[in-house]
DNA sequence: AACAAAGTATACCGATCTGTATACTTTAAG
DNA sequence: CTTAAAGTATACAGATCGGTATACTTTGTT
């Protein structure tokens, strides 16, 4: 039982580094490096630097995805509860030591222009994002499951890039508190 | 009268490059090309990539907020308005041909731990904005307004990132109405 | 007219970048 | 036991990076 594959390494490793130093500043030899692998061994896997973030990313939606179901449904059953557990989540998220913001949005600011898959593969995460708040909001009963998922994502996304940028507001509180009020406007309407 | 000086040029030179290309991956050598202006020229009025970072920043600083306030003043003279012209204004910015995001988001997410100086010049802007939202707030009545100032910060931020990845997304309109509930929520509470 | 500041042109420095080449070694399966 | 895949070690290529050096030219002021 090998703990990781060569290519499950290199992809850890460069999550780390891409996360805290970004991706122009990481460069291949250091990801090959402390990933303990050589570099022809890393291009064996991966054709290209840019096909490496991209694996990357595809990994990190994985596992970012879960994070955020794992603690919706530590917060039991009720919907209402559940939704607000997303920024509990990203509470929790946000005092990890090595928090440097989303990495999909640092890896959309990198690559406004450039590699087109890069910025395919950050939307595509933000779309199941919103997709699977909808199902929250829809099952919370909301008559109009889109809109207030549309709001209560841009409130996560509002929370991340301002706990990212000053880090002395407690953004995932305010979030919440936000997306509080938006939730019981919303279902406070719905008709029975 | 000459148009601009040359470290103005250099200056909005580097600003047009780090938005659209990023900041590592825009060279100091095509700064000075495009600015008409040789490297020792360069040089000359900033001592490194990273003192033109920064004297970038704070001069889209000064745009930024100044882009903000027009548009407020705009919209008249009822502060509930006024609250809402900002999210107008946003959405007037991401139609922009050349919307790239936020650059102070961009920027802390390339230098999240290096130089110290260009994450706080980040981190000011970011704190002039809410202070000039609670402002708006203040005049609009509202019983807290610090809480609420947090809060449609908070939106305005997720509309940027949320309108930067997902162009598809209406992300202006959906955090305006929004904002609207949560403004009418803190408003609606205030006694007389 | 003289002179200092500021700018140009160009070459260079050492470091680092992505990506490739060569030659040897381990490993696992048939 | 053999053999082919996968990995190591290392060196290299060509480009670009931030930053400096040298020598000449423009420009504005007194």
């Amino acid at each position: 039982m090998p703990a990781l594959s060569k290519r499950d390494q290199l992809i850890h490793t460069a999550l780390e580094l891409f996360n805290q130093h970004g991706f122009h500043a990481t460069g291949i030899d250091l990801i090959a490096k402390e990933s303990g692998v050589t570099k022809k061994t890393l291009y064996s896997h991966f054709g290209s630097k840019d096909d490496l973030i991209v694996a990357t990313l595809r990994e990190l939606d994985v596992q970012s995805r879960s994070y955020f179901l794992k603690h919706v449904n530590e917060a039991g059953n009720d919907p209402r509860r559940r939704l607000l557990a997303i920024f509990d989540a990203a509470a929790c998220w946000f005092r990890e030591q090595n928090f440097f913001g989303c990495t999909f949005i640092n890896a959309i600011g990198e690559y406004a222009e450039g590699n087109l898959s890069i910025r395919q593969v950050c939307a595509e995460y933000k779309r199941l994002g919103r997709e699977f708040i909808k199902g929250l909001c829809e099952q919370a009963g909301a008559p109009d499951p889109q809109a207030l998922a549309d709001e209560l994502s841009i409130l996560l996304e509002g929370a991340i890039v301002t706990a990212q940028v000053s880090p002395q507001v407690d953004a995932a509180s305010i979030a919440k508190r936000a997306a509080s009020v938006l939730l019981e406007h919303a279902l406070e309407r719905t008709p029975t």
